[in-house]
DNA sequence: CGTTGACCTGTGAGTTGCTCACAGGTTTTA
DNA sequence: TAAAACCTGTGAGCAACTCACAGGTCAACG
């Protein structure tokens, strides 16, 4: 009966216990993670995690490796790395490869991303800026018919917008 | 027959031609607008454009107007405001009232919004190159079981991340 | 020993703003 | 007249969760 359960049986609110690490329970990963439970089921779905099974109640148990990738998947999406793109980086290093390489071109692509999306939401808070600016000198009102917000309607829509879903025929 | 096609039979590439702007079909008004057509059909569902009807063969026929609505929702659209946003403020304006102090309101909660994007992804921008820098001092190799990556591992995550979001219970 | 309450299980649906696919009707073109 | 190109509504798919639901399990209390 007591033969399984090495992990503490109270819940610890303690962030990074690092000893009773061996056979937790969703909510004790998930909390040893800082996440939802449903996303280390969700995570468990798509086979970024692998825990094993408590045969007596089919219970699934998680281990520190299990926490390693959890952990490792968390600060992946904070960098922007997709779950596919974690999946693949997992599955690489499971299989000893060293996933290193990959990751840096990833990692580097997602950086001129980043960068990217700085200098057009840079460009946007401008054109917002002095679009707020030049607000003040038109009046509030005018329901004409015609006007429905002349602050938007004035907006020029050159930059910002991302080319590669402009339209979708050219003819 | 030919009673109701005020809009040139053929399919006319320019951007904004601001005459034939009569009964325009879903296609006619998409290109006018430079949206895929499926846009227009969806903000149509959504209740955004609320074109009238071909009683010969039940096509949808946008006029000027809805296209003046169409053009509308997609600067507000690049500027953050969501579909409700925007039918809200459509409808007001259609009620003739002025939006625009709505607007003006949501307006700035988006420009802060954006800010704080901006400063999010600075500060991970930031974080990103000094973690490239500091990577060409480790190896690439090592996949000893313990380690995924080094240099996400070793990644720190305390800041960008959505204090909203970061779990869900507190006992 | 039973009941309560907190946990566990899997699965399915909702979120946002589209985009695409489908099946069937209409109109234009060759 | 037949094929191609449009139109119609509806339903599903995307990403990355989050939540809801129905039923099983378990610890503790009385």
């Amino acid at each position: 009966m007591a033969t399984h359960s090495f992990g503490r049986t109270g819940t610890q609110s303690l962030a990074q216990p690092s000893e009773w690490v061996l056979a937790m329970k969703v909510k004790d990963i998930a909390n040893a993670a800082a996440v939802n439970p449903d996303t280390v089921r969700f995570y468990t779905r798509e086979g970024l995690l692998n825990p094993s099974r408590n045969p007596d109640n089919n219970y699934q148990q998680f281990d520190a490796d299990d926490l390693r990738r959890l952990r490792f998947a968390r600060k992946a999406r904070q960098l922007g790395f997709s779950l596919p793109e974690i999946r693949a980086i997992l599955d690489q290093a499971e299989d000893h490869h060293s996933p290193c390489p990959m990751v840096r071109e990833v990692f580097e692509q997602r950086l001129a991303e980043v960068e990217r999306e700085i200098s057009e939401l840079q460009a946007l808070r401008k054109r917002m800026t002095s679009a707020l600016t030049a607000w003040q000198d038109m009046p509030d009102g005018t329901p004409d018919g015609h006007t429905i917000c002349r602050l938007i309607e004035h907006w020029d829509d050159a930059p910002t917008v991302n080319p590669s879903t402009v339209n979708g025929n050219e003819e």
